[in-house]
DNA sequence: CGTCACCTTGATGGATATCAAAAACCGTGG
DNA sequence: CCACGGTTTTTGATATCCATCAAGGTGACG
């Protein structure tokens, strides 16, 4: 385990959150002091499916994976979360059961509100309903994209447009490429694109050897972005 | 074309939509007067995927349907919204493009207010706030629940809950079952559920022979809501 | 150096898209 | 009232794609 976080260090990390944006330093302040610091080892839960939302998160280190067990028993990988961002907002907010199971990826470090004493807060300040509002809203644009991109039957462009998600919500620049910092499985890639491991597989067999990305054991760098972009689809999934 | 609506009748369908719950009189007032009536055609177009997000609209009466094209050029339709259903809100209120089209699919009424006025409103009002928050939430758990389904292989279920979609947005309860007000073809199933036709009618003949539905050219009729839930999956889609 | 987890590749089958054509349905106009 | 044309729906035949099954390879780590 890593040693006991600074609480100042934890502080200056979480303040560049979407939902301290733009918070007087007094809000800050009181926003802050009602939260409380939680350290998640790799593979924690931090809230199951299902559950009554008792808290809203926000990720100051680590990584959290969000996923969804359908009716069907299959399981989706929503998306990912770093420092910074939201998790069990809207959940929170409208005090409905999480819909998906937050999982750490890695050796974590998350803010944690209640979810009463959180929505007193908000429920005061106008300012923070802006960021709430901000965050909701753009969680929702990414889910509508979703839905419509996975109507989409071609593989190719499930498989990339899954894996320009990926780096976009994990990935880190670097001269040769954009390397995904955490272990990711081809087993990963298949739920975020609804494929079985197997397709996946043979798809990134293709793009290497077209150079297109660079994969190991655990291990995924993409190369040429633009080319994965124009599989995708042409758009950019940047903001 | 209907005759003029009465602007009080217009107004007394309008307040009892989800944007204008819980309002003071006032406030109701205020919200209402910066809004214009705008009638719409069966198959107008009332917003075009892409487009700046100048307006966000309320259904008064008829239905829209919000449709969507990916980069594979297939359309999805993500939903449809009736009386009472605000359109454009993340769109308006993020100052996105629209992420989808709005088509009328029946003779409609909506109200319409223009984004930078209602912002402005929106701003001033907790009340109004709330509520777009409360919205905008409840949009973003559907569309987490359909990336989920959409995951899922098999394809009765899929059918099944884009039936149980389409008759919570669409239906009307009668003696005899759910029947579905507005004209639907196999083709709107069809991309409501993510597939062709084809499989959707046999799959809707299949389930006819069984009496759990009853079709005819453009008219759809669910007999068996229960067998239907659970081909589903056993949840309900009910809130 | 052996075990375990992950990855690759091949072979197969099944499900669904696609193509094709005919049937049912509806409104229209003779 | 009936014949006609267009649209929607059904049904069948075929092809394609991907999941599944199977087997072996590869790398990490004790």
């Amino acid at each position: 385990m890593k040693p006991l976080i600074e609480q100042e260090a934890v502080r200056a990390t979480a303040i560049q959150g979407a939902l301290f944006s733009g918070l007087s330093e007094d809000l800050t302040c009181q926003l802050f002091a009602i939260a409380t610091v939680r350290q998640a080892r790799m593979d924690t839960v931090l809230f199951h499916q299902g559950d009554a939302p008792s808290h809203l998160l926000q990720v100051v280190s680590g990584l959290v994976r969000m996923t969804q067990i359908n009716a069907e028993g299959a399981q989706t990988t929503l998306r990912l979360m770093r420092s910074g961002d939201v998790l069990g907002c809207v959940a929170a907010i409208q005090q409905f059961p999480y819909p998906a199971t937050a999982t750490a990826v890695e050796d974590s470090v998350v803010l944690s509100w209640r979810a009463p004493q959180f929505l007193g807060l908000l429920k005061q300040h106008q300012a923070i309903m802006d960021n709430a509002l901000a965050i909701i809203g753009t969680r929702t644009r990414d889910m509508v994209q979703r839905v419509g991109d996975m109507a989409g039957r071609n593989v190719e462009r499930r498989v990339a447009a899954a894996l320009l998600r990926l780096v976009d919500q994990a990935g880190t620049e670097s001269e040769e490429g954009i390397a995904i910092q955490f272990p990711v499985t081809r087993d990963d890639l298949a739920e975020m694109a609804g494929l079985t491991y197997f397709t996946v597989s043979r798809t990134l067999s293709v793009w290497q050897k077209q150079g297109l990305v660079s994969s190991g054991r655990q291990r995924l760098t993409v190369l040429d972005r633009t080319k994965l972009t124009a599989i995708a689809g042409g758009r950019s999934r940047r903001e």
